[in-house]
DNA sequence: ACCTTTCTTGACCTGGGGGTACACAACAGG
DNA sequence: CCTGTTGTGTACCCCCAGGTCAAGAAAGGT
């Protein structure tokens, strides 16, 4: 009973998610989420409790859709290599294009260390979703033949997934695109 | 002549560093500025002009010590992988152990993406001077044998770029020391 | 001694951050 | 249609960010 939400909350979360994304955590107003919400500040606090709160779902919401996405692009039928070239070209190219960067990352920078015991769980759990994905598809690509088999798949994928982070970092700090696909094919052809 | 200033500017943009580099630029208040650098706030606007400025000469002196540190870490007389590898454990041992991450890539995470070019420039110029750096030790090692000559050593150093960024934003997100270690043998085993 | 210049101190100002309180609106059930 | 329950809108709160300004202090020059 009682009175129907006006909104949809996952909309609503959704749309938090670009303004986070944006801004940050810290330069982030109510004012700012009021009007990308189209609701009132009422509405927000008692909806979302307090603007982390709503900061901790909207980072909850972005971790999920892009933790689906690589795990779609790393399923594809077609060999690893060309698998793991096509992801990491997929989200250079992403990073490269949307000045936004990686929410995660930026995440990472502003509130790691330690302090946001919340946040820093939702971040390395990102990070290590993404590793099991990799790791996925070079324990697949040892089975093949295609990666030796001798390394540890665990170390390769988190090399991987370093060499990911920190174009992402470039790419935010105004990399082009042609030396970060170098750096992509370099890494292929080191596996 | 005129009154002579009752503080080092230099020391004062030491403690600023320390300031910025642990709460980031938006959430440091002029109220922290006063107390870390130990004078009042008009000295503090009439001597560096406003906050932003501050940070602009904190970024760029973190940027020089930085970078000099590296150089001087990569000219150790020893075969150049040993240099890489002390290098870089070295970076991540401080990045494991100081909360704070690396100055460069959290202000790159929360100021990057085209806004605020000049904080923009200050860290590009601190990549391509690490970028450069590397390069260096990659050439030389080409030169001894120890690092295949077929490779572009800016492709490679842009590599070893990548990877210590992302170390980087691993090491801030909590991650262990021994994961990152064993990225950084897997690095050098793949040059 | 006085003037000019540069620095220091602390009060002061405007705007807005993050959130709360309260009065009212829209439902379901009896 | 009255009542309890949940949403909504808005006014309001306190505090502090970021910066300015006026008055005075310490230097050098003449």
């Amino acid at each position: 009973m009682g009175r129907p939400k006006q909104f949809d909350p996952d909309v609503a979360v959704e749309r938090a998610v670009d303004v986070f994304w944006r801004k940050g955590y810290g330069a982030t107003t109510p004012q700012d989420l009021v009007v990308a919400l189209g609701i009132g500040k009422g509405s927000l606090y008692h909806a979302f409790g307090s603007k982390h709160a709503l900061f901790e779902r909207a980072l909850e919401r972005y971790r999920d859709d892009q933790a689906a996405g690589l795990i779609e692009l790393l399923r594809r039928p077609v060999p690893v290599k060309e698998r793991l070239r096509t992801a990491l070209e997929f989200l250079v190219e992403a990073n490269v294009r949307d000045p936004r960067g990686c929410m995660v990352v930026n995440t990472a920078a502003e509130l790691g260390g330690g302090a946001d015991p919340e946040v820093g769980s939702v971040v390395r759990d990102q990070f290590g979703r993404t590793a099991s994905a990799f790791r996925g598809a070079v324990e697949e690509g040892q089975r093949s033949g295609e990666i030796d088999p001798g390394r540890d798949p665990g170390t390769v994928a988190a090399m991987i997934l370093s060499t990911l982070l920190g174009l992402q970092v470039l790419a935010r700090s105004g990399e082009g695109r042609e030396r970060l696909d170098q750096v992509v094919e370099g890494l292929l052809d080191s596996l």
